[in-house]
DNA sequence: AGAATCCTTACAACTTATTTACATTCTCTC
DNA sequence: GAGAGAATGTAAATAAGTTGTAAGGATTCT
């Protein structure tokens, strides 16, 4: 799901545009000033897009573009003033785009749904300590370095990654790794594991009788 | 220096624009009605960028979104009605922005400007290392030495630079470059993906019992 | 007809999966 | 808490499956 910082100081506003964001089916953080804004932004979270007021208590919508760009975040501008100097200024500086208010609601959920498009490519990743799963690559990160895995190495972390914390049933891995006619009543899974965990170095734990649990 | 194509009817506005992006140092193509327009696209000058009235005489704006787009021409549009509907339909079918008359030059020019920038590194030319392809002259060189590629293995290309890092099955490749219906059940990709080694020298590496990626 | 391109076949080279086998750890009962 | 028995860990061997690529025949284009 897409996470998209919301600055505005107008609570009722930032509340509408949140509720409709929401309903589009995006994640929303709202914010109400420049420095909680800086500290959002700071704070390791990641986002996909920020909608920017340009007017904010403390500070205003331009400074925040710089770190904003230096952690790849598109921006939106949303401003009350149709004011082509700061229209200028925001595009100049490096906003994605650029939206007078009062504004349709819809306008703003296609402009929002056409800068994550553009963005779109880049944000996969599942984070799971040192290690990063890109599935669109197909690729696994431990410490950055590349990890080669097998093809059913590889859907094995995935299906544990998806479901961490969570005791997977061999039973369970055979139906959805292997697909549902596996026959050879054998260890199989248990040599996979052993190699996951070898190769990743992930705490995949083993849950007596039943199966395994990553653990993060 | 970049060509832009300008639709616009009304002859005054279209001057008005033409002078401003010459002044602004690019070269323009006036353009006074769909038809002209569709003739102008399909006439083989490349175009970098398409100025768009949504009125127009004969064909409207909408319709020549599609022969641009088929010729990776971006497009802005312009239009007098600040009309909401108009607007979702140019942003959703393609277009790469949306300007309401009477807009202010300025504002356009940094328009302009960023869809440029944004487009200006895929149109011309993809480098990929020691390679480079042109899509517009369908030529690939490498190391400054043109490559001589059969159909199939220019769109595999084009294809890989496009999707970078990304891993691509058989089932799409052969889905988008042979097209959907593509029956005999065969190792015809992966001949061709042997080809393309071969010739480019690329690093494209096989993503075991899933297909492709192009390393880069 | 000639040339280019594409697809199939075929087999070699390589990668991955499973089994076997034994060491180790865990669990549960007494 | 000790020990028997069951469950798990994992190396190595074997089996199965995938991929690389050369060669040849079919097809289309000129």
């Amino acid at each position: 799901m897409r996470r998209i910082l919301v600055v505005e100081d107008d609570e009722a506003i930032n509340k509408l545009i949140c509720m409709n964001l929401t309903v589009a089916g995006y994640e929303t953080v709202p914010v109400y000033d420049g420095d909680s804004a800086k500290n959002a932004i700071a704070g390791g979270e990641a986002f996909d897009l920020a909608l920017l007021d340009v007017m904010l208590p403390q500070a205003d919508g331009f400074t925040l573009l710089e770190p904003l760009k230096v952690c790849g975040v598109p921006a939106i501008y949303l401003t009350a003033k149709n004011d082509l100097e700061s229209k200028l200024r925001g595009l100049r500086e490096g906003a994605e785009d650029y939206i007078v208010k009062p504004f349709e609601i819809l306008e703003l959920l296609v402009r929002v749904e056409k800068v994550l498009a553009r963005h779109g490519a880049c944000a996969d990743v599942i984070p799971l300590g040192e290690v990063e799963i890109h599935p669109q690559e197909h690729v696994v990160l431990r410490g950055g370095e590349a990890v080669p895995l097998t093809p059913i190495e590889f859907e094995l972390l995935l299906l544990f990654a998806k479901n961490k914390n969570i005791a997977l049933s061999r039973e369970r891995l055979l139906g959805e790794v292997w697909g549902a006619g596996f026959l050879g009543e054998s260890r199989t899974v248990d040599i996979h594991i052993s190699q996951l965990r070898k190769k990743t170095g992930l705490n995949i734990i083993s849950v007596s009788k039943i199966g395994y649990r990553l653990e993060g």
